[in-house]
Parts: C-alpha cells; sequence; structure tokens
DNA sequence: CTTGAAAAAAAGTGCCC
DNA sequence: GGGCACTTTTTTTCAAG
C-alpha cells in the first residue's frame, strides 16, 4: 500500500468505469504494473465491489428520512431482531445500532411521504419492540458520498 | 423504463464491473440491444457515476459516528456556512439540513477516536455558529448498501 | 518481487438489417 | 431488437531490472 496504490484508490473512488490504460497512465504506470495492482486491491478485500451509483431523484426515490429508533427491550436478542425487520426493507438505505439513547439509526429512501406512511406500520407497530421513534426528513442534501479520500 | 431497464439497474447497482455480454444474458436480450439501454440509461442520467467502494475497516477507517447539530443562528446565510464548512472534511461523508429540532445531521467515517476529537475543533468550536451537538457512535452496521432497488 | 512491451483474448462499438 | 465486422481494451506471456 504505497502512494500508487492510495491514489488509484482515490481515482477508482471517483470513477471506476476508467479503462486500465487511463488510469495507468495517470498514475504513471504501465497498463500491466496497473491492472496487477487494482486486481490486488480487489482480492485483499480494500476495494470491495464496483457498483452505479443512481441519482435518487431520478429513480423515484427523492425524498429521504432519518429515523432514530428507542428501543422497549435493549437485550442483544431484541435488537437484532429489529434489524433483521428493518433490514429486510428495500426503503431502508442504512441501518446503524449506534450509542447513547437512541439505540438504532436508520436512513431512509422513498418515494413520497405515502411511501414513509406505508413503511411506518410494519417496523414501528405494536409489538415491534419500538418505544419511540423520531424522524428527521432530509431538506437538502449537501454531501452525499461514497468516497473514502486516501 | 421498462422491466428490463430495471432489472439493469439493479444488476449493475450490484456490480457494475459485469460485462455487457453477462447483462445482455442476464435480460435476455442481444449484447447490442443491451449495451444501447446501458447507454440510455447512463445519458438519461439515472445512473449517476460508477464508482469503487471501499471496505472502511481495511481502509482505515473503522469508526463511524451520526451527528445531530442544532445551529444557534438558523438563517439559510448561516445555515449554508456551516454546510460549506463540513462538506469540506473528509471524515464527513454525508451531510444534511434536516427538519425538527435538530438542523444539521452527519455522517463522519472516521479512524479512531483521536481523528474525532480532531475533527470536532474546527467544526464545532466557539464560532462556527453551533448551539449543539449529539453524536452517536456506531455500534454495529446492520445495512449499508448504495442500491435503490428497482 | 516488480516492471514493461508485445501478443492473444475478450469486450465494446457502430452500422446494417 | 438482432447480427456482424471493426476497434478498443483487457489479459496473459515473457524477458529484464
Amino acid at each position: 500500500m504505497d502512494q500508487i496504490d492510495r491514489k488509484l484508490l482515490n481515482l477508482l473512488q471517483e470513477d471506476a468505469s476508467r479503462t486500465n490504460a487511463d488510469l495507468a497512465d495517470a498514475v504513471g504506470l504501465s497498463p500491466s504494473s496497473c491492472l496487477r495492482r487494482i486486481r490486488r486491491l480487489k482480492s485483499t478485500g480494500i476495494i470491495d465491489r464496483i457498483v452505479a451509483i443512481l441519482r435518487p431523484a431520478k429513480a423515484g426515490r427523492g425524498m429521504k428520512a432519518l429515523v432514530t429508533v428507542e428501543l422497549e427491550h435493549h437485550g442483544e436478542q431484541q435488537t437484532r431482531r429489529f434489524l433483521d425487520l428493518v433490514t429486510k426493507e428495500a426503503a431502508v438505505i442504512q441501518a446503524y445500532s449506534v450509542s447513547g439513547e437512541t439505540d438504532v439509526a436508520l436512513m431512509l429512501h422513498l418515494k413520497d411521504m405515502e411511501a414513509f406512511d406505508a413503511l411506518c406500520d410494519p417496523l414501528f407497530r405494536e409489538g415491534s419492540n419500538v418505544a419511540r421513534y423520531h424522524t428527521m426528513f432530509v431538506i437538502r442534501t449537501a454531501k452525499e458520498t461514497t468516497a473514502i479520500p486516501m
């Protein structure tokens, strides 16, 4: 993991559709060496995957909400059950168990308020172990990156 | 935007390194038709970009924190100034202005607690317009996807 | 153990139907 | 949407530092 590897990771996190020849040129390496490095970065697992990122607005998910959840029963078993429940929902993009008063934090990508309403029923209804939940609707997205600068 | 386009988008959101021939086969189309569709999806803008996703733990960012911020002055101008400030920080992966008591919500990807400490100074110090902030450290990541199922 | 050049294989591209 | 010839890119091979 040297300077060149880090530069490759930065470039690939910006745009993974660049050709190997381009990347090689950008870091000043021959295509074959460059390819070997990228393969190694993939096999090492530091590169997890190559994916297409959609524009939420154009994919019919223009609405985002951040939900913090306080559970009724905080046990390991019961926290896991709730996480399993939320994880299955397509609208749940991120789900974390967190420290503090809040037990679980969720990021939701939704079509509209109706979709939010429909999602609340299965997740937060009686019997799903939720004591309280608090919703913050996203007004403006100032930054939303997948890149970790190296 | 028909059933085939949606399937292509789902496949590409899972793994964008698949070859066009593979994708064509998966949706039951000829490679040339398939390529035409993918080009259209890119030019339409529904596919925003193709990126490499790193494993945070292996990239030296094993720690995550969700921070909610209440500003002192809630004006448009002053909110924007704070967002501009946080947006510049590499550790800030997501930054939103949100509804409710909280004005801004941040997702941080950090190396360790020391990095968190170092980040708090520039962001939340006197004069940066922050009245209160509340940090939730991520204990477990139950789900963290970039995919919007179509 | 890593690099670079060139050949071979595979994939992407554009034009035609 | 499909088929085919053409171009580009990726991948392997192999010799050299």
